[in-house]
DNA sequence: CATGTCAAGTTGTTAG
DNA sequence: CTAACAACTTGACATG
């Protein structure tokens, strides 16, 4: 129901406010029998529902088996919770975007317990690079994947944008390995549990 | 009284 | 085109 910004906007409300029990279904079952209020400073304040205890577990339980509603199945539960089906509606809709809220912020918790964790280990890198530098030892023995034997020291040089020691030789793709050591990188710390389990 | 919660209204998007 | 839905907003009410 789009309703244009520019019209005098126009809400249900019953006949008699201060009488009637918001969380009862109008008596008729009928919206005609809610007169209309304006929006904009109208005579008749919006009254809030409050649904009952039974009637929230009885919504809960419904949306744990199913977390959207078929109009059947809608009109059925606000038959038995004695609201309009709208009201259930509304009720199913604002629980998802709970939901949905609830399971961004664990997302967020999840992302922020991963970069703290990296933020450790690459310090924890940093200081070892550091230590050997300190060492001032000879270049380290890199062993080929391919013959398994130790490639021999003018094949390494040092990668000047991230300092790794690097081969020049074997007509190895450089963009492959890269990816290949990101992916296990990241696989072997899952399996290491350096990255939080999420829940 | 400030703040949080939640039912309900509005509007834009999308699938059928 | 329309119904259903998500995202955003509003306003009533509870609570500390």
């Amino acid at each position: 129901m789009a309703v244009s910004s520019n019209l005098k906007l126009t809400i249900s409300v019953p006949c008699s406010v201060r009488d009637l029990d918001i969380n009862q279904i109008p008596s008729a079952g009928s919206d005609d029998e809610w007169t209309t209020a304006t929006m904009d400073g109208g005579d008749v304040p919006r009254k809030k529902l409050r649904l009952s205890k039974e009637q929230s577990r009885l919504l809960e339980e419904s949306f744990g088996q199913n977390h959207t509603l078929n109009p059947k199945q809608k009109e059925a539960l606000a038959l038995q919770l004695k609201l309009r089906p709208r009201q259930v509606e509304v009720w199913f809709q604002n629980r998802r975007a709970r939901s949905k809220l609830k399971q961004t912020e664990m997302e967020c918790e999840y992302l922020k317990r991963w970069f703290g964790s990296l933020t450790e280990q690459n310090r924890r890198l940093q200081s070892e690079v550091e230590e050997l530098r300190a060492m001032k030892v000879g270049p380290p023995t890199v062993i080929s994947p391919h013959s398994c034997e130790p490639l021999p020291a003018s094949t390494l040089r040092t990668c000047p944008r991230c300092e790794r020691i690097t081969t020049i030789a074997h007509g190895v793709d450089p963009a492959k390995m890269l990816a290949s050591t990101t992916t296990s990188t990241i696989t072997a710390a899952a399996k290491v549990g350096s990255l939080p389990a999420l829940q």
